[in-house]
DNA sequence: ACATCAATCTTGACAGTGATAAGATTGCGA
DNA sequence: TCGCAATCTTATCACTGTCAAGATTGATGT
């Protein structure tokens, strides 16, 4: 029986992965510093060696949420063989993300600072679906064609994210193929 | 110099207002009751009378935004004479009310409490998109059909009003062009 | 091996928060 | 006019984020 160290060692990663976890049991407006750190069996101060403040700390678990979220739409992208499917399977996967961790929307969208120019997950959507957009179409596009496109679509994706947290309105399956037929529809 | 009254008489609705003030000059996050009752000149457990607790306040002040958003669609549809611009002209409005009201946006889905089916302004589109969409289209639409572009039109509406929450990337114009070229496009 | 330094953590405080109970003041209806 | 219910104040509670001061430690250079 070893008495704990002194030095936590891993605090910074810990305090994140807790965090989470937390927001995932009893939602972010439960989430406070000094429970997680108790939680945690440090110190109510020991945080602040890692971060600057508590926003500081929710900025960490949305970079780490945005990064699981860019995963997630990477690992679609690699699974999609069929140029014209590439973008019809990154807004599954986006939908998905948020339907299989529905606290993660909660998360993300309800702090302030969310404007998409800040927003990597659509940063990487948008760069893949003007790729793809100039590859289907590579005469008849111009570049505002695309733009608009690339808006539309994601619009539908990100609206649909919304929908897919009603409690139970949507099935996985009839999720999918609403994406599909929604985003087909699109014709800028 | 008459001394202030033991009562103050509209409290709960003056609440609200200075509630609103506060949110647009310093954002929901530096909201506090005692701040707000102080400004008022009451004292701190004053509210308590009218409202069960901070959240119970923050729900009457979602409340009041509600019915301004839904105000502002009625107004969008009565100033409407020509039933082929119906939603557009509604999705405009959806869009600049936002747009002109950036912080009302940021407080209404700041709270983790909004799922479509308690968002009013919704409930609101939906319905004239539904009847809207039957009257132009009498025989070619399905229950099915009219619920997917209902769906999609909204996504789309809803999508663009983050946009729009953008530091100047779109002027009002160009929004407007903007919303009435991507909704045209929607053809389920 | 040792001293030193920066990173990390604890203790102990502070002001500010939401909330409640107990009591004061008032308007209003019977 | 009495009394009740609504409204407001005072006093207090537990809890929060945060910081300064000091304790503990691992790493680094000599």
């Amino acid at each position: 029986m070893q008495t704990k160290p002194y030095h936590h060692g891993n605090l910074k990663e810990e305090f994140i992965e807790r965090g989470l976890e937390y927001i995932d049991q009893y939602g972010v407006e439960n989430l406070s510093m000094r429970k997680l750190a108790e939680s945690i069996g440090v110190s109510s101060a020991a945080p602040y060696a890692h971060f600057k403040n508590k926003e500081a700390f929710l900025d960490a678990i949305t970079e780490y949420v945005n990064e699981n979220l860019i995963c997630a739409l990477q690992d679609a992208i690699q699974n999609c063989t069929k140029e014209q499917r590439m973008l019809i399977e990154l807004g599954k996967r986006y939908v998905l993300f948020f339907y299989e961790n529905p606290l993660y929307y909660q998360f993300l969208f309800s702090r302030g600072t969310v404007d998409l120019q800040n927003y990597p997950p659509f940063q990487y959507y948008r760069t893949v679906a003007e790729r793809t957009l100039k590859i289907l179409h590579p005469k008849r596009m111009t570049k505002e064609t695309v733009r608009k496109k690339t808006i539309t679509m994601w619009a539908i994706v990100h609206g649909l994210a919304q929908f897919a947290l009603m409690d139970g309105v949507l099935d996985k399956s009839k999720l999918e193929k609403e994406i599909e037929s929604l985003l087909c529809a699109v014709d800028v």
